[in-house]
Formats: C-alpha cells, sequence, structure tokens
DNA sequence: TGGTTTGCATACGGTAGCGTATGGAGAATA
DNA sequence: TATTCTCCATACGCTACCGTATGCAAACCA
C-alpha cells in the first residue's frame, strides 16, 4: 500500500508543450516563446523538449500548422448559412471577430501576423489562411446578391476592418462602442441599401 | 599639411541613434532593438551609448516620444482640407495610409502597436496618437454632411481599414488589387450615394 | 601648455537562452 | 528478474545581451 502521495504527474507529449506554447505566445509573442520558459510553465527541465521536439523551430513549426488547421475550421464553421441567412450571417462574422469577445484568439492572430512579417514559412501559412476567409465572407456577399468585385472588395473590408480594430485603442473616441461597432457593420454589411432598421 | 585621410566620423548625438533605432524596429520590432546592434550598425561601441542614454528604455521612450509627434504632425498635414475639398481629401487620407506606399511607416506603425500591447506607456502614447487621428478624419467626414454618429462609425472604419489591411496577406485572392481599393474606398467615403463614378 | 570636458573604446561581471551529452529512474517487455 | 525503452534531470559550452567601470585621445579652454 502506498501512503505516500505519488504526484505521478501525467507524462507530456507534444501537444501539452504546443498548447503552453499559445499561452505563452498570447501573452509574450513569438519573440517570448522561449524553450526554459515553457519548461518552467511545465513544470519540467529543456531536457523534456528536446525528447519531444528537434529544436525550437521544430516546435514553432507545429504551433503554426497548429494554428492554420484551427483557423480553417473556424471560419468555415462561422461562414456556413442557411440558404437565406447569408445577410444575417455577415453580421455574425463581424461579431465573432470584432476582438472583445475572444481576446485572446485576436492576440494570437496578431502574434502570428507579426511572426509572419519576418518568417517566410509563417508568411505563407497567413497567406493561405487569409486567402480562405476572404473566400468564405466573399461567397456570403455574393449569395446576398453582390457582384463578384463587389463581393470581393467587401469581404476585404470586413477582414481589414476586424484585424485593424484588433490593433487600434479608441477607448475615449466614442461614448457608446457598441453602437460604433453596430453603425460599422451596417456599412460593410449592407447591399447599397439605405440604413434600414432604425430599431 | 595632412595627408592621411583621417575619416573622422562625425560624432553622434541622441538623435543619430534614434533615427537607426528606426531602422532597426522596422526591421526587427521592438524585441530586436538591442544596444549592442545599434552599436554596431552605427560603428561604434556601445560606451557611446550609454554616454547619450542611460540605459536601453531610454531610448526607447525617446523612440516612442518621435513616433507621436511624427504621426501627429503627419495626420494634420494629410487631413488639412480647403473648404468644400473635404470628400477628396478623405480619398488622400484612405490613398496615403494605405500600406504599399510607405512600406517603411506601415511596418514602423505595427512594430509600435506590437510594443503597445505589452507596455503601458507605448500603450497611452498610441492611445493618444489614435484619438487624434479619428477625431481628424471624423471632422473630415462631418464637413461632408455626415452627422455626429456617422461621421465618427466612418472614421473609425476608415482607420481599422488601412491598419488591418496592412496587417494582410491577400496577393492570392484578388487579380486587380488597386481596383479593388478603390472599390473599399468608395464604400467608406461615400455618404450613403449609389455609386456615383462608374468611368 | 597644462587642465578639463567630451565622446567613445575596452574590459568585466552577470543573466538568459540555445542545443548537446550523458545519466538515471520507472515502466514495459521478454 | 534482467533488459530495454521512455521520458526527463543535470551539467556543460557557447552566444547574445545588459549595464558598469575605467582608460584614453582629441577638442576645448584658460
Amino acid at each position: 500500500m502506498e501512503t505516500k502521495i505519488k504526484q505521478k504527474r501525467p507524462q507530456l507529449d507534444r501537444q501539452a508543450w504546443i498548447a503552453c506554447a499559445f499561452e505563452v505566445m498570447a501573452e509574450e509573442g513569438v519573440a517570448g516563446l522561449r524553450v526554459e520558459v515553457l519548461a518552467k510553465r511545465l513544470k519540467v527541465t529543456k531536457g523534456s523538449f528536446y525528447w519531444h521536439f528537434q529544436d525550437r523551430r521544430d516546435l514553432l513549426m507545429a504551433v503554426l500548422g497548429e494554428w492554420k488547421e484551427g483557423r480553417i475550421r473556424d471560419i468555415l464553421k462561422q461562414t456556413r448559412a442557411q440558404p437565406g441567412n447569408e445577410l444575417e450571417q455577415i453580421y455574425h462574422v463581424i461579431d465573432v471577430y470584432s476582438t472583445s469577445r475572444s481576446r485572446r484568439g485576436v492576440v494570437i492572430e496578431l502574434a502570428v501576423r507579426d511572426w509572419a512579417r519576418r518568417d517566410a514559412e509563417a508568411a505563407a501559412i497567413v497567406a493561405e489562411v487569409d486567402d480562405i476567409r476572404l473566400r468564405c465572407t466573399r461567397d456570403l456577399f455574393l449569395a446576398c446578391g453582390l457582384s463578384q468585385e463587389e463581393a470581393s472588395s467587401h469581404s476585404m473590408l470586413l477582414y481589414a476592418y476586424v484585424f485593424g480594430l484588433s490593433l487600434m485603442l479608441y477607448d475615449k473616441f466614442h461614448p457608446d462602442i457598441p453602437r460604433l461597432k453596430r453603425d460599422i457593420a451596417d456599412i460593410i454589411a449592407r447591399n447599397k441599401r439605405d440604413a434600414a432598421s432604425p430599431a
């Protein structure tokens, strides 16, 4: 019988390290993603790290791959609309990606894009994700009756807006931010209509 | 008579270090802003650096101050319009800040904002700059006849768009990017009008 | 012309981080 | 029970930084 408490910590796998890496990246960016920092968080030494990963870059690439898959899954989910509900879905997408909701996801997004600015492989992944996202919402706009050109520009505007918003510090600018965001969503989403719903 | 070429390099001052810091920041971000890296670029040792600056943070704060002043000067310049020319000026602002033109400025902007995400002083400066910028273009929209609320939302959309654009990698998405950008500028700038100029 | 100041060089101690080498305990296997 | 395999600890060398302490030459000053 073992009265001695054997804190048998579950052994780590790559997945645990990757999950921890996302945490650190959200807080410190890719630059803060250090092997020994992760090890300390996971309460092991880097001996463990170099067992599961070839080197630091190996981890980074794994993080990148995971990010890509998650983002693609997410955009497909967020833009899947019942026929006829496309406009509603557009508003939903704008709302979901408009920062405040999942601060964590936004911060990781920014970290990855910052990374992509100086790393070719990261840039390739981001380009791929952007392309898919842009097509997804473009298709929604198309279903709403916009032309190819209109749908493309509205789609691009949508994404540039939500990402740009996450870069800005606008607290002082306007007393009623939710209202502001609704108005902007109307500008992006509406198809040449006048402001329809005053309610 | 001195036949010997005395490469009497001009002595450095804070300004030279700050200028170099902007260069490095554009390439590597704030994280890459290391004292000894700057020294190597300026072909001196860090002995010089610590003569002109208290420490690394002293330089960072100087960079921040310079950035703020430059950005404020720039936005005031770009949004100064002849009465009646406000709409034209709005298109001008969108065009100027739409990335491709001054890649360098955009990259520095992103670096500063990335920095602001983890540094309170940087965040305060960015918030200040954002506030001024938002007011500047809001005033242009107001002069175009929009209501307070409309002008605010259009102004916010304008900035979020241009910053967001600089985060995206959209090369594959559309065959005619200039056209795309023009269309988006129309969406942001136009005051409820139909697409006016088909030419 | 000697003294002072300016602007930088050199040298040092210290930390953080990468990657390697090797050892070792515990589980799995035979 | 002996062996092997897994997973991690420990210890090491190396580089890149930060900041400090002095040294030192040229410019300035008296």
